[in-house]
DNA sequence: CCGCTGTTCATACGTATGATTGAAACGAGC
DNA sequence: GCTCGTTTCAATCATACGTATGAACAGCGG
């Protein structure tokens, strides 16, 4: 049995949290999956909402590591001159694709596990999960501002905003999507791949004009 | 007091699901912070669960008819030519955004919530949740498909997907976006502009290749 | 063989939850 | 002004939760 009570915590915890949530998880639940004592979590993590920040940790780390690594190479490939914009998505939305089972029909895990988080937890623990993303979202945001100089911060800001949402929801409902799928089957490849060129795409429009303008313009 | 326990409570509960989440709010902090008795949730809705139904359709209904009725003039207006590809998506994301406070530094209520529940609760009630859209989908896939001929139904389905994630990404982020906003604080009517010119151009980005011929041409 | 350290265990605590009950209060219609 | 269906109420139910406790256990250096 006990190979590493950790680490069986760990796998459990990230599958049971991804299929019911946070919230709907007990602690009982994941303890007896893992065929652990419940006294065990709070041993090793001190609480559950600790354990549920190790969980996003552990696959986050190298997820937004391998985000900048990629940045690094595009902008490097750019030199002085604006980076690719379709590079700079890619960089960015690839990695959480990459290195795991994305919608086997059962687990899916962290995959569904990061789409939930978005929505789910205090306003407190936002703020904490936002943290773990500060250097990413700034180098991106200054690469994406190379990129696309027609747009001003309160543009970028959104449309940044938009494409994570993208993201986040294709994790969260695209093993759904695919399971009750309407023709929908598809490689996480060809996923990512007609993510990048939708984010891309919706990156690179024109400027939105004030509602005013616009309103009076539209027709 | 009794203006009307029922309404009272549908309030309370909207912008407390909201706020904090449909698991993490106790019917006990609603009945109280509506100043009704407990028992009164079950008498009137049945459950909880129930309750949080009635919360979405007392909004969700008027929403997805309007949808319609918007989509009705577009497909007039376009006769037997196709659609205009941001009629029709202005047809689908507008209505959320309209007649009510979207981001007052408060309430927000149903729209943060909306955004919410798309990551909560168990697939039971994702299904249940979907089954509204029914016919909003099918209307709506059928229209972008005629604005949209190069697209296949796999490509379809996802970049709707991906256009319903930003969309409810904006509405369960953009009060926490717009509070602590790095320069973003716009009016809804703009965000709601922004949305549309995105998802417009994201839509229409030229059909993707699987992903081996993507990744052979890729660089 | 001891005692130490890190881990696992069964069990219990206090609290909070959603739901139910039966009686009280209300209010429209006769 | 009485009646009867509807609505509200305080009180209670069983259950489930996260966490805490203290004993048992294993491995190992001495």
């Amino acid at each position: 049995m006990a190979i590493d009570t950790r680490e069986r915590i760990l796998d459990v915890a990230e599958r049971l949290f991804g299929e019911r949530g946070f919230q709907a998880t007990s602690l009982r639940d994941i303890t007896a999956e893992a065929g652990v004592n419940v006294a065990s979590v709070n041993y090793h993590f001190g609480s559950k909402e600790a354990l549920l920040a190790e969980v996003l940790e552990r696959r986050l780390e190298p997820i937004n590591e391998r985000r900048l690594e990629l940045l690094d190479a595009v902008e490097a490939r750019a030199g002085d001159g604006p980076p690719a914009l379709e590079a700079v998505i890619r960089a960015f939305l690839s990695p959480p694709f990459h290195g795991q089972r994305v919608w086997g029909d059962d687990g899916q895990g962290f995959f569904r596990l990061v789409g939930r988080i978005h929505g789910e937890t205090n306003e407190d623990f936002r703020v904490t999960f936002v943290k773990q993303f500060d250097e990413v979202f700034r180098r991106f945001t200054a690469a994406l501002h190379r990129a696309l100089p027609h747009l001003d911060d309160a543009d970028m800001s959104w449309r940044m905003l938009f494409m994570v949402g993208s993201m986040a929801f294709t994790m969260s409902w695209g093993p759904t999507l695919v399971a009750r799928g309407p023709a929908a089957a598809r490689d996480p490849e060809d996923v990512l791949e007609s993510l990048v060129l939708y984010a891309a795409a919706g990156m690179a429009a024109p400027a939105g004009a004030p509602a005013a303008v616009a309103a009076a313009g539209r027709r």
